[in-house]
DNA sequence: GCGCCTACGC
């Protein structure tokens, strides 16, 4: 047996077998495994012998477990489906149909489509799935990769793979289109497919939101006015959709007056109209009226949400200034509100914004009794200190990440990376080849631009040598399968 | 299974 550096760690954490020298007769059980130093040892183990022998000799994994693990190495696909893979030969534990769809998601990012197929059969021979949810996320996964003719193929083929299509799983689909902006293909798809899956009031909605999210009102409003004409009555949900495309679509007078026929109608307005109302008035720059909207529904006998609070505090952040917000955000909780990752992360872009970096940094270790600080708040915080100039201090926030709960993704990379040629420092360039090879490691792939940028920085400052490394890098990237944004 | 809040289109 080889006990590495690696496995004497898991000792030092006390999540290995139990120490022989126990004194009390019935010792404690040990800790539960910190799904934390588990990761840490999986990114860091780069004997795979080793780490399968401390991973199998792990107590007790549990579904939740893995989940916890995958979810943390999100943003390091390679190795997240190593660990996946080293826990199928586990002597005792079983992936759950939660790991499995969770590991075919992140193949499918990676573009890995061999891998998730194969991910996909193996599921199939252990009688867990694959479910509709499976589907939902491959369709999704090719649509975003610009294959939606393919994802429909696949959607259409669910039955081989022992998997009925239904109204639910034509629904999820056309919602992964209509979310990926193609609202046209939707819709031709539901007229085709109406009959067959008896389309309802939520397929409807659905290809109406996804013209709204094109900005199409227009279009969204004939849907909704066809599904009159064949006798489904529009939900409150429906209204939403529309009240929401005016104010995307910048027509703010327009989504004030569908607002007032709302009212005009006796439909029972809720917080999500709400909210709508009082974040579109406010992106447009009217606050005054954003904070009457907000002041009125409680009158109206609707209580804010986070949401909303959310939404009035962004508005004032980028409209108004971060003082008013910072009062509102505090009247949030002295009425009891526990403020989620989405109110921290507007704070502090907020701060960061007004130049009170300090400030967001106090916020940052704040919003940790509430919730933890999401990949959003370390990218703003990593783009406002590159901003100042204070490169240093981001590269410190990005070593804090790699030793922690959040891992660096596309953005992290392409923000830090691009802050490497502000100085004209031959050491900044470096570095920058460095992360370049890194996020590649990590499964993204940096944009043509993006290389020829670094190459040539190191050309310019004399690391011949390196170039040539990050050249070699470059062309073996051809042939590796393309990550992009989440 | 759809709708509100970070982040949005170059």
């Amino acid at each position: 047996m080889n006990l590495t550096n690696k496995t004497s760690k898991l000792t030092n954490f006390k999540i290995s077998p139990k120490p022989s020298s126990t004194i009390s007769p019935s010792p404690p059980p040990p800790p539960p495994p910190d799904p934390a130093t588990i990761a840490n040892l999986i990114l860091k183990g780069d004997n795979p012998e080793s780490l399968t022998q401390a991973l199998h000799s792990l107590p007790e994994w549990t579904p939740h477990l893995v989940q916890t693990i995958l979810k943390r190495l999100w943003n390091h696909g390679p190795k997240a489906l190593q660990f996946f893979n080293l826990l199928e030969t586990h002597p005792s534990y079983r992936h759950s149909a939660a790991s499995f769809d969770h590991a075919i998601d992140i193949a499918a990012r990676l573009r890995d489509y061999k891998t998730t197929w194969t991910l996909v059969c193996k599921m199939r021979s252990s009688k867990l799935g694959p479910t509709p949810k499976t589907f939902a996320i491959i369709t999704e996964r090719y649509v975003s990769a610009g294959k939606a003719d393919k994802a429909l193929k696949i959607f259409l083929s669910m039955h081989e793979h022992g998997c009925q299509q239904d109204l639910n799983s034509f629904n999820a689909f056309l919602d992964v289109l209509c979310k990926s902006k193609r609202a046209e293909m939707a819709y031709k798809l539901f007229k085709i497919f109406r009959g067959r899956f008896k389309a309802d009031v939520i397929s409807y909605n659905i290809i109406a939101n996804g013209f709204c999210l094109k900005k199409q009102t227009p279009r969204a409003l004939e849907v909704m006015r066809e599904m009159i004409e064949r006798g489904l009555e529009p939900t409150l949900t429906t209204y939403n959709i529309l009240l929401k495309g005016y104010f995307r679509a910048g027509q703010i007078k327009e989504g004030w007056e569908f607002f007032l026929q709302m009212k005009k109608r006796k439909i029972e307005i809720d917080v999500v109209s709400y909210t709508t109302v009082v974040h579109g008035f406010g992106v447009a720059g009217e606050v005054e009226k954003s904070r009457k909207v907000f002041d009125e529904m409680v009158g109206a006998g609707v209580l804010p949400s986070v949401a909303t609070y959310n939404a009035l505090i962004q508005v004032l952040c980028k409209k108004d200034c971060v003082e008013n917000a910072l009062v509102v955000f505090d009247e949030m909780l002295r009425r009891g509100y526990v403020p989620n990752a989405t109110t921290y992360n507007v704070v502090i872009r907020g701060l960061c914004h007004a130049g009170k970096m300090d400030m967001a940094i106090e916020f940052m270790d704040k919003m940790k009794d509430d919730c933890e600080p999401t990949i959003q708040t370390f990218n703003v915080v990593i783009r406002y200190y590159c901003d100042d100039g204070e490169i240093e201090k981001a590269l410190e926030v990005l070593e804090k990440m790699n030793g922690g709960t959040c891992l660096p993704n596309l953005d992290t990379y392409n923000i830090l990376i691009g802050a490497m040629f502000v100085r004209k420092k031959s050491d900044d360039l470096l570095i920058a080849g460095k992360l370049l090879i890194e996020m590649v490691d990590r499964g993204f792939l940096p944009r043509k631009f993006t290389f020829n940028r670094v190459l040539n920085g190191l050309m310019l400052t004399g690391n011949q040598g390196f170039a040539q490394e990050i050249l070699r890098l470059q062309s073996k990237c051809g042939s590796l399968p393309r990550q992009f944004r989440l």
